[in-house]
DNA sequence: GTGAAAGCGCTAACAT
DNA sequence: ATGTTAGCGCTTTCAC
């Protein structure tokens, strides 16, 4: 065995085995332009020989670059240690492992648009997925990105989003909140900073005011520390709320654990739901009250539509659904 | 703005500034042999220049790849969908970010000696970290990947490994749960394909019986589901158990719900700990006991040890603290 | 130890 | 639409 056992098939086998030229092959198989025979061929033959490109070269050649980075903005590098950024950036890597590419991570602080030209002018990069951005960076994406990159929250015409559908889910569950006869329902938001918290405080918003219902919001930020926080204060400015909806499960747990040590029985005097329906929502005590986010799945379309690099909607919402446990 | 704003400075303006031929400059930057004068001098001048080697070129010429890929061995895809999996890459793919060097994630079977092939033959490939792979895996890595693979979990000599060390969190929390009065002690372990696994089940097997006290393992596989199931186990085989450890905190936070739903108090009645200390276990009801497992920590050394693909110790352990909270 | 030259595998002008 | 010719930026023989 020597440095490379297995001699990888090259485009340059394919195209002498096709009959054609390398250039023709490579046509052929980048696969814009007409589908001549000769085309057709090169295809059909590169599929039997088991021809793979290699990702290095065409990158280097000047086709699309080999790795795929996920951009996270916010304010500090803290951002990166988050559940929600491993998630998507897993996805991401095995969504890009079959093409050859891999995903590297980046912190990216609120003034950073100059980190996204060196993004763009780095022809080792493939394409982009921002998690997070706010407007300003959204505005600050250079052109030269256009197409290769989406986001996972706010998006732009130039820059597509994939996101959950965060006012559907709201609605959701302040609805069922309602339903069940609750009627003084506050929440605990995400981050201000974050253009896409604002959906689901809209919602909820909108959702108490058409029910002729007291709007009670508190600032969080992701944190179940925040949640401790946010139900402390939900309990000293607005003693009697019976129902807290916290952005996210970290921030609903954190609400638990403050309201348990305060001695309020949950669900009983208040109920808490939260949002995104994480693993261990299900084995909290009690079981957390929630709605899904499937992470995977927007993380999954993101990096392919960056990967293939094909026209994509303006912005693609995944629904959110209730899911029903004992918190509330 | 053309297609690429900032010119990138190549190994040929180090060159050129510096006098020499780009076979020199390469060499130098490269890093083997004397340090000549020459050489010297294009460094400093490769400084001051901003250069920066181009990834994806010096992959193509035949040196390094480009891409790091995490293989995780399971029994199924599955193991893919998971925290711990997506910090380790997550973790990789900051570190790997700074070098252009992109993450993939793949599923390795327990059969998937083949994939290690072609991994090692693939040039976009700079090296590989193992997660939990299985003895048969380990001597199944060809050496072309010596040098350039490592292991989370079990290694060997060929393959350098690095780790938490389960042997010592588990003596941690058997002998806490001793020191605090608990002489029935059960364990939930890990799944038993897993080598890595043995470690803690083996330091809680000897911890317990140098104190006389009885051995009482049931077999989990790291899911909250196996918790719940081996708890429900340990209190129809063992019914006065007093206290469970879990070998992870899932599989704790299972055996607590399973636990609650009984009406058995934890931890009045039952003490349960875990390990692991993910950011949940803070938030459990009660606050979870467990050892702390700096998964971001090991991933990084794994990754930072593949990416300079300098020799390193045939295992690097990190140390693991215990965490007294509320249930244990 | 250094330079000259070849080439990694591919894409992108440029002709035809 | 196809083939020809150049590179992309780097490492690496091979002479010297």
């Amino acid at each position: 065995m020597g440095r490379r056992s297995r001699a990888a098939v090259t485009l340059e086998d394919v195209a002498r085995a096709a009959g054609v030229s390398r250039a023709t092959a490579s046509r052929a198989l980048i696969g814009a332009g007409p589908v001549t025979p000769a085309r057709q061929r090169v295809r059909a033959v590169a599929e039997q020989l088991g021809y793979s490109p290699d990702p290095l070269a065409r990158a280097l050649a000047g086709g699309a670059g080999s790795r795929l980075v996920v951009a996270v903005a916010g304010p500090t590098p803290e951002v990166l240690r988050d559940a929600y950024v491993s998630r998507v950036v897993s996805s991401a890597a095995l969504v890009g492992d079959p093409h050859g590419v891999g995903v590297s991570l980046q912190w990216l602080p609120f003034d950073g648009a100059r980190l996204l030209d060196r993004l763009a002018a780095d022809r080792s990069v493939r394409g982009v997925v921002l998690i997070n951005p706010t407007e300003p960076l959204i505005d600050a994406v250079p052109t030269a990105l256009h197409g290769r990159i989406v986001s996972v929250g706010t998006g732009s015409a130039a820059v597509p989003m994939f996101d959950v559908d965060g006012s559907g889910g709201a609605g959701h569950i302040v609805r069922h909140l309602y339903t069940s006869g609750r009627r003084r329902i506050a929440m605990i938001t995400g981050p201000d900073w974050l253009p896409c918290t604002r959906r689901p405080a809209a919602a909820y918003r909108a959702t108490l005011l058409a029910a002729g219902l007291p709007v009670r919001i508190v600032a969080g930020d992701f944190t179940a520390a925040s949640g401790h926080a946010g139900a402390l204060e939900v309990l000293s400015r607005w003693p009697d709320t019976d129902a807290i909806y916290a952005a996210c499960d970290a921030t609903a747990l954190g609400a638990i654990a403050a309201l348990r040590a305060r001695g309020v029985d949950v669900p009983g005097d208040i109920a808490v739901a939260g949002f995104d329906d994480v693993p261990v929502a299900a084995l909290s005590g009690p079981a957390l009250t929630t709605a899904t986010h499937p992470v995977e799945q927007i993380a999954a379309a993101a990096a392919t539509a960056v990967i293939d690099s094909a026209p994509v909607p303006e912005a693609t919402v995944f629904g959110s659904e209730l899911v029903l446990r004992e918190s509330a």
